[in-house]
DNA sequence: ATATAATCTATCAAACTGCTATGTTATTCT
DNA sequence: AGAATAACATAGCAGTTTGATAGATTATAT
C-alpha cells in the first residue's frame, strides 16, 4: 500500500502539532494554515487520530487538538498505521483481504513478506520526536525565503 | 506505489515463464492457464516485458515468449519496476512527480527515502532466479491438491 | 490454407483518492 | 445571554487508477 496524502499530511500535521503545543490546543485552522493545506480534509484525519487516542481535543474557542502522549513516545509506524491501516507492500497481504489459494505455492510471498519487514523495521525506528529534531534543524538551515520580497 | 497486480502477475508470470522454458517459446495461454490469470491482461504485461527487454517473442504456431537473459542475470527489482515504474512510497518522490515546494524544509522526506532505500536494496537482493528455487521448493512441499479429488 | 499466437487499440465498470459542502454541538469570551 | 470559535459528523463528487474485456490485425509453423 502506498502512503496517501492521508499518511503525509496526517504526519506532517502531528509534527506541527507538536511543534506548537507549548500555549494550549492547537487549532485545526492554525495547522491547516501552516502547512499548507486543507483544514476540512485535515478533519478527517484527525477523526482517525483521535480514535486511535494519539490526539485528544477540546471544543470551542481556545479549542483544539493535543497529543495524548509525549513525541518520543509514538512512533512514526503507529501513526501511519491508524491513517492508512496495516501497511503493506501487496494486497494479497493486506489485513481484509481473503486468503489467497495459492499461499502454499506462491514463491513470491516470501518476497512481499520481507519488503513489508524492512518498511516496518524502517517506520518503528523513528519516533515523532526525532522528526522534531529534524523540523528544528531544517528550520535553521533552510535557505532564507522571506528574503524573496526583496528581490522582487 | 503499492505494487499492483500488474507486478505481482508479472512477476509471477516471468517465473513461470522460466520455469517452462525447456523446450522453445511460452505461450502465454499456457501461463495464463497455470497462473490462473487472464491471458488478454498478461498480453499487456508482456508488452512491457518486451520494450524493457527482459523477453523476446516469436510469434505464430509454436511462437510464444522467451527471456533474454538468465535468470540469475535478470533482478526481481527489474522486473518490477518495468512494470510498475519507478517504486516509491509516497508519492512526492516518484519519477515524474513536480518537484514539491517544500522539499528544502519537509522533516518527513528523509524517512521516505529510507523506506524507498529499504525497497530497492530488498528487491535487488533477489534475483528471478532465487524466486525459481524458491517455487521448486514449494512445489515439492505443498500439501497434496491432487489427492482431493479422491475425498470428494 | 489453416490454426495458432503475438500485437495493437479502444473501452469500461468499480474502486480509490483527495477533496468540498453542509450542517450540528460544545466551549469561551464579551 | 449571545456571538464567535472550533471540534464533530455525514454526504457527495470529480478525477484517476485498476483490472480487466473486446475486437481486429499481423506473423509463422504445419
Amino acid at each position: 500500500m502506498r502512503i496517501s496524502t492521508k499518511g503525509t499530511y496526517g504526519l506532517r500535521a502531528m509534527i506541527d502539532l507538536a511543534m506548537h503545543s507549548d500555549s494550549g490546543p492547537v487549532s485545526l485552522k492554525s495547522i491547516a494554515e501552516r502547512q499548507d493545506v486543507s483544514e476540512l480534509y485535515l478533519e478527517q484525519i484527525f477523526a482517525l487520530l483521535r480514535k486511535s487516542s494519539l490526539v485528544e481535543s477540546k471544543r470551542g474557542v481556545k479549542g483544539g487538538y493535543y497529543l495524548n502522549r509525549e513525541p518520543r513516545e509514538i512512533s512514526v509506524h503507529e501513526i501511519l498505521e491508524c491513517l492508512e491501516g496495516k501497511l503493506s507492500i501487496v494486497q494479497c497481504l493486506e489485513d481484509g483481504s481473503e486468503a489467497c489459494p495459492r499461499d502454499q505455492i506462491c514463491p513470491t510471498r516470501v518476497l512481499w513478506k520481507r519488503i513489508n519487514g524492512a518498511i516496518a523495521r524502517t517506520l518503528d525506528s523513528y519516533t515523532l520526536e526525532d522528526l522534531i529534531v529534524e523540523a528544528r534543524y531544517r528550520e535553521q538551515n533552510a535557505p532564507d525565503q522571506e528574503g524573496g520580497d526583496i528581490l522582487s
